[in-house]
DNA sequence: GAACGTTATTTTGTATACAATAGGAAAAGT
DNA sequence: ACTTTTCCTATTGTATACAAAATAACGTTC
């Protein structure tokens, strides 16, 4: 189900290389081109460098000064900072989340987590992802707090290429799911503290996933 | 002490406007027209759109499809959304601070701290904005982690005009001097827990300054 | 043969020109 | 008098053209 919304020359080229960086096809460390793209996309080089610039401010590219544009590509100590940075956004989510909870967020939780389970017992691991992310935009989104959950996202997008190879396996799919299981239990529980540690380990769980596939 | 790095036209537009909106000299809702903003820097509408999109990407304006760029206005409800995330985040901070910290980020929290008495002492609220803004920079950097850095101080910038008439008596900047004292006490702990809660204490009472002042 | 300096080429940054759309003003109809 | 419609103007989005700078290639000199 893609979205078929008119988008303008520059946003299309955005969404286009987000979705290409997220898929892997361009990988760390790949230079973009500014005339490439913008022959490869029927455009000038004029919306390129827009979306370019979106990209880079969402830390998906780098620019250098007069040096042209790059896939981000981090070091083992960068990656183990973003991704330090990324477990407490998302604990802070699942706080915030916690405090605020509805029937009605409660519900997409739950509904989430359903997909999940369906497709680590499926053995789907394609499914597993796309229904992994809807579990925690759903959280994003129990925060009632469109900034909060826009870090978030942003986050969850940058590290996307270096989560790719995770769940390797179906008990990778299982243990997954089941983690987020106890993650639910806590954030239900309305206790703030309980559901960030929660996250908190929940991530560290998963982060442990993407460090055996590498 | 300005820093006179040679910048590029878009990158020297770009830290006029950020400093300009910050200075509360462009009100929140104003409308910035391209063509004005070329005339006025001497330059081409090319890099002033390229500064106003970067801009955008940092939250301080607001573009709508074919309808321009204005300066940032938010409601109650979404103020009350951005100062929390805002919240969060530091707590964050405070968090990983308090976990890694060394005598040389100590040193630099009480380096600022000590500014911030001497301002409070002295009654000077110019004085004082500049030595908090060092002084949550400095826990910033304590935590090691550039990124969850660039976040917070992204959000400080964002919410600068909503902090701007902050600090109105003397004693308003003692009060904020004492919270500090408390939250260095609760970060040289090194109990992350305890960290992130003195963060939140300070920052809540920081928020009632900013909110007595509307 | 290697290192350095100079020149060419490629690529980014900026300027200008053109196209398309949104918002408003004026006119027509009820 | 008020609403609706049409046209115009102002402003953004995109394309192309030009300038400046960085990298690569080459030749010269030691």
């Amino acid at each position: 189900m893609t979205t078929t919304t008119k988008l303008s020359t520059s946003r299309r080229i955005e969404a286009a290389l987000t979705e290409e960086i997220a898929a892997g096809e361009l990988a760390p460390g790949t230079r973009l081109d500014e005339v490439s793209l913008a022959t490869r996309f029927n455009a000038s080089r004029t919306p390129v460098r827009e979306a370019l610039g979106r990209l880079t401010a969402q830390g998906i590219l780098v620019q250098g000064e007069k040096r042209g544009a790059f896939v981000a590509e981090y070091s083992r100590e960068e990656l183990s900072q973003i991704f330090e940075a990324m477990h407490e956004i998302e604990a802070a989510c699942a706080r915030i989340a916690a405090q605020r909870l509805n029937f009605l967020s409660k519900t997409d939780i739950e509904i989430a987590q359903a997909a999940c389970i369906a497709a680590a017992e499926a053995g789907d691991r394609e499914a597993y992802l796309r229904a992994n992310e809807a579990f925690h935009t759903a959280i994003y989104k129990a925060t009632g707090n469109p900034y909060m959950a826009e870090i978030a996202a942003e986050f969850r997008q940058r590290t996307g290429p270096f989560r790719a190879k995770k769940f390797a396996t179906k008990e990778d799919l299982i243990e997954s799911a089941k983690s987020h299981q106890d993650l639910i239990n806590d954030i239900f529980s309305e206790d703030s503290t309980q559901a960030s540690t929660g996250m908190r380990d929940h991530m560290a769980t998963s982060f442990l996933q993407a460090l055996k596939a590498n």
